[in-house]
DNA sequence: CCGAAAACCTAACAGTATTAGGTTTGGGTG
DNA sequence: CACCCAAACCTAATACTGTTAGGTTTTCGG
């Protein structure tokens, strides 16, 4: 048989396309190993441990997150960037429902200042100051959007909405102008 | 050695308990039947199979869930018991993390029909009610509610908002505000 | 061409869920 | 009180999973 010449990255992207297929639990040595014709310790020469392979995709899918976020809000600015954003957070999970799983779980140290990260926070941070918000409340904005972003997701990917009327479109619509009227009339100090 | 009587409710309750102390994915039947005395086997007695048994514990941390929300709204409304509602949540995510954290996998059929889901339904409903939004609307808001809360603590228990300054704290508060200007302002039709 | 690094393997261990079937125990009934 | 049966518990086995240690093979650059 001919050697699969592994490499940390094509072992994550096949984490990756696995976790879409079947789920983020379904991430398991084992199965990566017998999809590449291999033994399971053979992959230890290229992941330090099933967590470390996991975080690498944390961090594979934040970075593609990145791409399409940046994609979407540029030249936009607002609410139609606020919507762009969102939706392609929306779109992300549900054409890559096990990569975005990989983004709920904690990001690893390496994670959290990587480029990927760093990319995502400044488009966040990009849209957010079309609001003409106070410095100091960024990062309360910036909390308030990914709760909402990602609450919502998380409720509509497990099904809490059941398949009930109305439909969840109708719901995020709702959601997003929430957003919209928070960010624009933003409260001050001493108006709690 | 006595032997340890169990019943479903005590396998339930226990686990619930592990869950807190050392995390929700620490939630095994061999640890259970270590604490217990027993082996592991015959927890099959009690319990369908482990994922019968993180359902119960989802039902469970929902029940208690309930009373403290109902406990918390009594005779407050609009801001009041939106925090009231809110701050139960919150409370019960850092004082019990595993049961919290339960919650976040699908339910299972049984469960939605459960009382203690229809109860927190019921408690939802009520304090969205005395925002005097469209009977039709109501399901939107009630979406955008659990997904601004359940997002939120889910960012903040993970440690997504570091321990960075200013406090998460103040950022529960905008998120507050947000969502009580949102049930007050409820955009009608037309009005996108 | 050859030597070293990288890729891969075998072997083993530990922990987990799960099933099948047997044993003990305790409480209600004749 | 003896018995008996249902529930509680056990033993034994299987099948996964992750992980480590150390050995073998392939490949590629000098």
């Amino acid at each position: 048989m001919a050697r699969a010449n592994l490499t940390p990255a094509v072992v994550t992207a096949a984490a990756a396309e696995l976790a879409d297929r079947e789920g983020f639990e379904a991430i398991t040595l084992s199965a990566l190993a017998r999809h590449f014709g291999v033994q399971t310790a053979s992959l230890y020469s290229h992941v330090r441990d099933r967590s470390a392979l996991l975080d690498r995709v944390h961090e594979l899918a934040l970075g593609e997150l990145a791409d399409r976020v940046g994609m979407a809000i540029g030249g936009r600015a607002q609410r139609d960037a606020l919507t762009a954003l969102a939706d392609a957070h929306r779109d992300y999970a549900r054409q890559c429902p096990g990569r975005w799983a990989a983004l709920q779980r904690p990001a690893a140290a390496s994670t959290v200042r990587s480029e990927a990260a760093g990319r995502l926070v400044a488009l966040t941070l990009a849209m957010l100051r079309g609001y003409q918000l106070p410095e100091a409340e960024l990062v309360h904005a910036t909390r308030l959007l990914g709760a909402t972003i990602n609450g919502f997701l998380a409720l509509e990917v497990n099904g809490s909405f059941g398949h009930r009327e109305p439909s969840s479109d109708v719901s995020w619509q709702r959601a997003l102008s929430a957003l919209d009227t928070a960010f624009r009339s933003w409260p001050t100090e001493g108006n709690h």
